[in-house]
DNA sequence: CTGAAAGCGCTAACAT
DNA sequence: ATGTTAGCGCTTTCAG
């Protein structure tokens, strides 16, 4: 924690660049020749009942010697600290990037702090990084959509209350609100627009298989086909991961395997790896093939040509879960919100 | 911390799903009929004195009631969280993205986790982020690049193991290693490309002019162009901040105010903003204007018109910053690194 | 081989 | 208006 050593008696002290001994509660007390209790009441604003004397003496003590309280051992006291724990599956892509920063913002807005931890959509790690933020005592925890349904019966026994994002989760106690996106939705407006275009084979380009958010994503995909009456061909499905490598081979993949006028990518970065894999076969986007992403991530504008694609609102919905669980923590009693976001269809020059 | 209601007696008691109390070292020890220092023993493997049998009956009950440590209360005793503090200005960058996460792998891999945090670039910012990483008790900080000097008396005051990367730092005792890159060479290999393929009148865009990372950057550009025998054109040069917005209005002034035939851009992202400028106008890369990026971020290649660009490795230098810290952390007294990695030039479409 | 005791820095009843 | 006391859950001598 910090570098120290022997002190004079037997204890370890902790000393700063002048070889004074680190500052802690009991030493302003000291100084000011008051209690520790007095002291840790000032700091805290809890002094409606000490003198403005004592007040002046306290703060100015603090602050000419610099101070910090040990959220630690405050922590350890109070049970709570004021630190929220954000698992995702990869800040690498993109869309969690943002979706980690809006929760971060919002956070501290309130006064809270953030853990972030990747999960790699693997549960055993997302089970590991759940008992690392109990241990330590995060107040809150934002989950993030990882392919795979977690283990409930941790999530019962750690009872941190809990925001789930874009993703199944069974009924729990500790479930302070669930903000998801309409897949199902999303996919028919991004096929929709693609038929409406005059494409007739579609290629359709998803996460997990097994993992719910695609299989809902691929609802809505059918659903378009359905209502145009249009066939709906296995060949053109490739479901693996939601990154850019997998959005490369996949469309390689299809390349080889069949044909098609246009992608229905279910995240920016599958349509970013996708038009990697045309270009590579010469095709022109979108003169030969047209892509559509999901996400609206902030690079997709930035492409040199700029991406179609649908857009979710990532930092609304990551300022809305993080606001969830804090009033949840203010108030457990309050009823627990389900939002589900609407996306909308922004077209560009990839379609 | 959890959610928790009044017990039978006074005290606030932690409860489960099944109304069961909250698992301490105290519960195990009773269950076990042993005491708990001999609980903390064994839980912590310094059971060399410890039966065989309470041994195994210990660690049965542990597993059994899903026992999990309160790491606050370890730390407080410890002085040591084996948490360290990342703080980079802007996690959406993805230079910092990937830094970020090589990190926070390289610490998982030594048994360390890691607390986030932005500074956008504000001292102030940074100032708080560092009172409230020491004041979290985090073992030590990896502080990278913000655009300014950073308040060496409070780095001092901190005493906190500190890695700092990509920036100037005043000579600290608690400076573990600096991660460097070699800015001027990297920036001279980057103009040195663009004389040697012709290009005559080259513009520069880097981040704030005041900060030694442009200062240097600079150098290495007016240093190519020296030795080429090329005049340099301070209307050619537009420096402001590092991310994609700033490439775009850098690119617009630069475009409305002069005319040149490449771009030398000192991150990735400010070249994919000045691509969007450029577009924007009609010109087309490389054949309009060549851009140049420098980092090489893992999206580079994926844009459409893969970009040239100056490679850093940015999971190298993080993995190196862990372990340089956490080295440090082992051993203090080892001598400290100075690293300074080498940039190379990465030559793709854009150029 | 095991336990008792002390204490990390702080907060919160309860006295005074 | 302030101090006393008792702990939060854990680790760590030191004494049996």
């Amino acid at each position: 924690m910090a570098i120290c050593r022997q002190g004079a008696g037997d204890r370890l002290l902790f000393v700063d660049m002048r070889g004074n001994v680190a500052i802690t509660i009991k030493d302003i007390a000291r100084q000011a020749g008051v209690s520790a209790a007095t002291v840790s009441k000032v700091l805290n604003r809890k002094d409606q009942f000490i003198s403005e004397e004592t007040r002046e003496k306290i703060w100015s003590l603090a602050r000419e010697r610099n101070y910090t309280p040990n959220s630690i051992a405050r922590s350890l006291v109070t049970r709570s600290s004021r630190v929220i724990g954000i698992i995702v599956p990869d800040i690498l892509n993109a869309y969690f990037t943002e979706l980690v920063r809006a929760c971060d913002v919002a956070a501290r807005e309130r006064g809270y702090s953030t853990i972030l931890c990747n999960s790699d959509s693997d549960p055993e790690k997302e089970a590991a990084h759940l008992t690392f933020l109990a241990s330590h005592g995060v107040d809150g925890i934002v989950m993030a959509a990882s392919d795979l349904i977690p283990d409930a019966g941790l999530l019962e026994r750690l009872r941190i209350p809990l925001i789930s994002m874009d993703r199944e989760i069974p009924e729990l106690d500790c479930l302070a609100a669930r903000i998801d996106t309409d897949y199902e939705t999303g996919a028919f407006l991004s096929a929709s627009h693609l038929i409406g275009a005059g494409h007739k084979r579609i290629a359709f380009v998803s996460g997990n298989p097994l993992a719910s958010n695609t299989k809902i994503r691929r609802a809505g995909y059918e659903r378009a086909h359905r209502e145009a009456g249009l066939p709906i061909d296995p060949d053109l499905i490739e479901c693996g991961a939601f990154n850019h490598r997998f959005g490369l081979m996949a469309t390689r993949t299809l390349l080889d395997r069949t044909s098609f006028s246009a992608m229905c990518c279910m995240s920016d970065m599958l349509a970013m790896g996708a038009t990697v894999a045309l270009r590579e076969r010469g095709l022109g986007v979108p003169e030969d093939c047209a892509v559509m992403g999901f996400d609206n991530i902030y690079i997709a504008p930035l492409l040199v040509r700029p991406l179609s694609t649908v857009e979710r609102r990532i930092s609304e919905a990551g300022q809305l879960a993080v606001d969830a669980l804090i009033d949840f923590l203010d108030d457990p009693t309050q009823p627990r919100r389900m939002v589900l976001m609407e996306p909308t269809v922004i077209l560009r020059e990839t379609t």
